[in-house]
DNA sequence: AAGACTTTGTGAAAACCTGCACGAGCGCCT
DNA sequence: AGGCGCTCGTGCAGGTTTTCACAAAGTCTT
């Protein structure tokens, strides 16, 4: 037989989601010195329905014990394993302006297993400046760092309209994932990964509820005291 | 007739997110010149299937001319109408920590109608700082900017520890929304929302897609130097 | 004015996701 | 050993989202 099959299935889009969600939560009952969780257990950390949890987890595999729950441990190796997080993963950041060196300085990449390995800029104001521990290189360079250092995702940063630019060097380079955090629509060819972070449209997301709150408050006023007139 | 019915049916979640998008590719084509633009075109633009787009935008009414498409400007006040961003929102940052300083200093939110009224943190070392044109504020003074203010958005990107607590504070004192970035699981009460926004995690994410890119890889290497084998 | 052409809005089918309910398997207790 | 209680894994039903396909409704040309 085969060393070990992994991924005998591929998970679902909105299962693959949550398994970040899940390790996490596991890393900490760990540190709280528990080994063994339930479905209903793990359901009530992540606010979540606990048969979706099982089934979340039935894509790993059968690593739950009937009647005692999974072992947490074994499965947060699981997750890590399918996730591919059981390794580090060298990342670079092109774009060193705000949010680029922000994103650098971020402790929770390298927290979680993703370790800097080059930020990229085309400003040379910046070039030569040092973020998160990482001194800002020219554009020019990233093929280069890419290919030595094995970088297989990236993180955009850059303003918008050199954003598809430096995305087709990032893809020239090699890199195979990237996230970006640009607002706009990037074009990439088949097989290269884009997850998409759009901070301002989150906020319009957001207000969009507040503006139904205040919306059907006006409503109830308006229906209250038109509603006369509206049948007259 | 009442004098504008706005929202006459829910939303649907799906939808609502693609929406900012539509709203912000509008704007670009506006900066050149155009004035209408067709479904097709549109769903060009966004990467999305183009009875998609038709049925997102039938959500908000039919705004659409058969044969001609949708007007440009028309449309976009729609959007914005449905959004609430037709009007600017005031909204507070609770941390001043890296990602904290970074959101305020980020000129996306100001950009799309999100003026930042206060930041707040509970380190002594950073109140008095000024960060995004903001004085730093000690979390004790939120309440009385939020009401004062009249925020009902939030965004929270204090460390792990202490943001239940600072999402408390948020709801205590009025905001309904609030935009997460702390990798915790938040718990708020009903009415409130919650979007998330987990950095380390979409590299998680992205990191499957290469692992599995690289998992495929090595299945071919074994299948295509232990097929004999298997089969003996 | 009529016919050709374009594009919307939407019913219906397909795909995907969620949550319930329950059989199946495991440990513990007597 | 056998019965009891717990919890996993999953079939199925209900819900949501996506996509197709086409009638309806408009413009444009002649």
């Amino acid at each position: 037989m085969s060393v070990s099959v992994s991924s005998r299935r591929k998970i679902p889009q909105a299962a693959l989601i949550r398994l970040p969600m899940y390790l996490r939560l596991l890393g900490e009952v760990t540190a709280q010195g528990v080994t063994h969780i339930s479905s209903d257990q793990l359901a009530e950390l992540a606010a979540v329905n606990a048969a979706k949890v099982r089934k979340d987890l039935s894509y790993l595999g059968s690593y739950g014990v009937r009647g005692v729950g999974y072992e947490v441990a074994f499965l947060s190796y699981q997750i890590q394993r399918e996730l591919g997080v059981n390794h580090e993963w060298p990342i670079v950041i092109v774009g060193a302006g705000n949010l680029g060196q922000a994103l650098a300085n971020y402790g929770g990449f390298v927290e979680r297993g993703f370790g800097l390995v080059g930020v990229f800029d085309t400003d040379p104001s910046k070039i030569g400046t040092h973020v998160g521990g990482i001194c800002v290189q020219h554009l020019d360079e990233l093929s280069e760092v890419v290919q030595t250092r094995g970088v297989s995702i990236g993180v955009l940063a850059t303003p918008a309209a050199t954003a598809q630019e430096a995305v087709n060097r990032l893809v020239r380079a090699g890199v195979g994932s990237i996230l970006n955090f640009v607002p706009i629509v990037l074009s990439v060819p088949r097989g290269v990964h884009i997850s998409k972070v759009d901070l301002a449209g989150e906020l319009q997301i957001l207000s969009y509820y507040e503006q139904q709150k205040v919306n059907s408050l006006s409503h109830i006023q308006a229906t209250t005291t038109s509603s006369r007139a509206v049948s007259a």
